[in-house]
DNA sequence: CACTTGACCTGTCCGC
DNA sequence: TGCGGACAGGTCAAGT
């Protein structure tokens, strides 16, 4: 579920909150989610406070006090809610049916409760999420980490450098390309398809039959699209919900994604889904086209 | 090596 | 209403 901009609402949203707070407890309710020795939590979490949140690509990190970070990974369906002790638990959201209901509950992975009596909630119904603890030395080299590409806001994500990619990755379809997080960190499934459409881009043309004009295109729009999804607060359309439980109004704008059978706000022609690179895909068949 | 596919899990939706 | 199958935003391992 979550991409780059998702991640970096939530990175939003905590950073208020936590930033100078102490962990006083923590509760593991699935081990696999939150893999760590237990003493190791005890001596480096507990009573250490967090410096900072940060983000890269899609993964969030929470600096400790004592120079361990934990890194956390949503995959699909993970959340990160914050609970205000206080009761203020939508303060800045709009409350969502699911977030209705009390947490925990059958998603919830593993809690962090702070000094505050605020409470961290990390809840993913299909398990793939994952926390890790590492000393702050050792964050570069996590499997993951150390293979990110750049951010698309990073000035190392020029055009030169995306036409390099796109050629490097020449007979696979843009979109895999673009997928992929050792070529630019943070893109998924949603933003993929609105840049590609924005760019006006088959999905499934071969990256290396790409025009100059359309890299360049290419390149353009997705330091748009992922800038504008970041503003609209990332898209909720099922398990997504921002750090105060509140959902993202990113789909309301949506170009192509998930409004097959809707009018392209381009050229009014019928949009489509297919699968591409083994992803469900949602395209413009007049805006986009395979052999242009 | 470059690229594709299936697995990891749980839940939901759709057609019969 | 029940049941089987396809599918869901990500990544990794194994396959071709």
């Amino acid at each position: 579920m979550p991409e780059g901009p998702e991640v970096e609402t939530i990175r939003r949203g905590l950073e208020l909150v936590l930033v100078g707070q102490s962990i006083a407890s923590y509760e593991v309710f699935f081990a696999n989610s939150f893999l760590c020795e237990e003493s190791l939590v005890d001596r480096v979490v507990l009573g250490s406070k967090i410096v900072h949140v940060s983000r890269r690509g899609k993964i969030l990190m929470v600096s400790l006090s004592s120079e361990y970070t934990l890194l956390f990974h949503l995959k699909m369906t993970g959340q990160i809610v914050l609970v205000k002790g206080d009761g203020e638990r939508f303060a800045g959201g709009h409350p969502t049916e699911s977030m209705a209901a009390d947490l925990p509950d059958k998603s919830t992975r593993a809690v962090f409760r702070l000094a505050s009596d605020d409470v961290i909630f990390f809840n993913d119904q299909r398990k793939f999420g994952w926390i890790k603890l590492l000393p702050n030395s050792d964050v570069a080299n996590e499997s993951l980490m150390s293979r990110l590409g750049p951010e698309v806001n990073s000035p190392v994500f020029s055009v030169t450098y995306l036409k390099s990619q796109l050629e490097r990755h020449g007979g696979a379809p843009v979109k895999a390309v673009i997928l992929d997080q050792s070529v630019v960190a943070g893109i998924g499934n949603i933003y993929a398809d609105e840049s590609l459409h924005l760019a006006r881009i088959h999905p499934a043309k071969p990256a290396g039959l790409l025009k100059s004009a359309e890299m360049l295109r290419l390149h353009a729009s997705i330091k748009e699209i992922m800038a504008l999804g970041i503003e609209y607060g990332g898209t909720s359309f099922s398990h997504y919900v921002n750090s105060l439980g509140g959902r993202g109004d990113y789909l309301a704008h949506a170009r192509v994604f998930r409004r097959q059978g809707q009018l392209c706000v381009r050229c009014g022609a019928v949009i489509q889904k297919i699968r591409v690179a083994g992803r469900g895909t949602h395209i413009c068949p007049k805006c986009q086209k395979l052999d242009e």
